[in-house]
This record gives C-alpha cells, sequence and structure tokens, in this order.
DNA sequence: CTACTATATGAGTATATGGTAATATGGTGA
DNA sequence: TCACCATATTACCATATACTCATATAGTAG
C-alpha cells in the first residue's frame, strides 16, 4: 500500500505532529474550533498567560495551522487548516476506544 | 461545533501526536504498513541501530499504535491501529497542498 | 508629544527526550 | 552446562522546547 517515504518528508510530517502535541496549542485550537477570537480572548478561555499564548499562535500560525487577521490593536486568529478538526477527532475516537477497551478487559480481570 | 475539551483529554491527545512526532517512528511506521516485521527488519529497513529501534518500538506499543508477537528469538511487530495511516495521509495530503501553494506563490512574486 | 493597551519577542531556566554504548534478558542449540 | 543470538533495558549525554519575566513594537486616545 504505502512506498518507503525518504527521510526529509518523514522529518516534515514528524515536526507537524510536533505542532500539535502540546496541550497549550490544543486548546488554543480548540478554541478557535468555536471561531475567530483575540489572543485577549484566547488568553482568558485557556487560562495561559500572554507571553505563552502569543509564542503558541506563532508556531501554529508558522505550521499553517492558524491564520492571523490584524484589526487596530487586536489580533483575531482562525483555523486555517480544515484537517486539524479531522486530526482531532481521530485522536479523540482513538482514546475512547482504548479507554473502552481497557476497562473491558478490567471487568475481565 | 467542538465543545472545550478537558485538560486531562488535551493532554492525552498531545501526547498522542507527540508519539507520531519522530522521524524515526514514522519511518518504522512506515515500515509496517507494508506488513508484519522483526526488530532485525526494522534495523535494516530504517538504518537506525538496535538499542534506537527497540526503544521506538517500545514507545509505539505502549502507545497502542503498533502489536508484538514473540516467536523464538524472534519479535514481530505490526501495525495495530489502522488510523495511523489514515492519520499519515491527511498529514501528507496538508505537506502536498502546502508546497504547491508555496510553489504558486513563488511563481506570482 | 505622552500614556495606555494589545500583542510580539528575547533571555534565562528547567524539563523532557532522542541517541549511543554497555549490559541484561531470554530463547536456542551443542 | 556453555556459547550464541535477538531483543530489551539502563545510564549517560546532548539537544530541544515550554514556561516565565522583562522588554519591544505598534496602534489608539488624550
Amino acid at each position: 500500500m504505502a512506498k518507503q517515504l525518504p527521510t526529509e518528508a518523514l522529518a516534515l510530517i514528524a515536526e507537524r505532529f510536533g505542532v500539535l502535541a502540546e496541550p497549550a496549542r490544543l486548546s488554543i485550537l480548540n478554541t478557535l474550533m468555536m471561531g475567530e477570537h483575540t489572543v485577549s480572548d484566547l488568553i482568558e478561555e485557556t487560562g495561559l498567560n500572554q507571553a505563552n499564548v502569543s509564542k503558541h499562535l506563532r508556531v501554529l500560525r508558522l505550521a499553517g495551522y492558524v491564520a492571523r487577521r490584524k484589526e487596530g490593536l487586536y489580533a483575531f486568529y482562525r483555523i486555517a487548516d480544515p484537517s486539524v478538526e479531522v486530526l482531532c477527532q481521530i485522536m479523540c475516537g482513538r482514546l475512547e476506544e482504548q479507554a473502552k477497551a481497557q476497562s473491558a478487559s478490567l471487568a475481565i480481570a
């Protein structure tokens, strides 16, 4: 089915996954899935501090997951890549299945 | 569409993404997508050393991405979670789109 | 201009993790 | 038993990165 991917491709893919491998960034993305938000909104919603949110947004933006729109003093961020939601849904589905399987095996034992 | 996920769920999801955020592990998974392999096979296919492959396999196994079958001296590993392939395909698709968009914008400039 | 606000960034620190070498484990065969 | 093999694990080091504090940038209002 799949061919061996070249080293560079693997590195790029790993990097993209790495951007999602952070609870803080997932929290930001999760909030943005409900619509466009300013940085201030995100600070409030996620409970993270300002510098932290700003830095994570930078990472997300450089990876192409989110996009920015400036308006006056405010910066509005939004999801720029619809696949984010799909990826998270798949992960959530996996977690649920594994939790179910685990509780089932515990019930047997 | 999506609700705010609890902190614990975010941490778990991040951890799962983190397991995929490693070129070496992706290389192993990529090889396993072509079928069951022994550790020795994987060492040869990926070019990684023995300890390294063994460690990454442990991480993949604990995360539920791969499963192990022992037979005599050999350990056979296989993909245990079909969503791995989907996740990687989505990522590859993103990379291609972004590369296309980037070259297009360069052509304009 | 100054003062204020929202956001971005730089420096420093602490922690996590990948790579490697050495060793341990466990199965096989003489 | 011993020798050998495949795999797993441990210890150590080096690097990467997330968090915090402080500061910079930039827009707005007076």
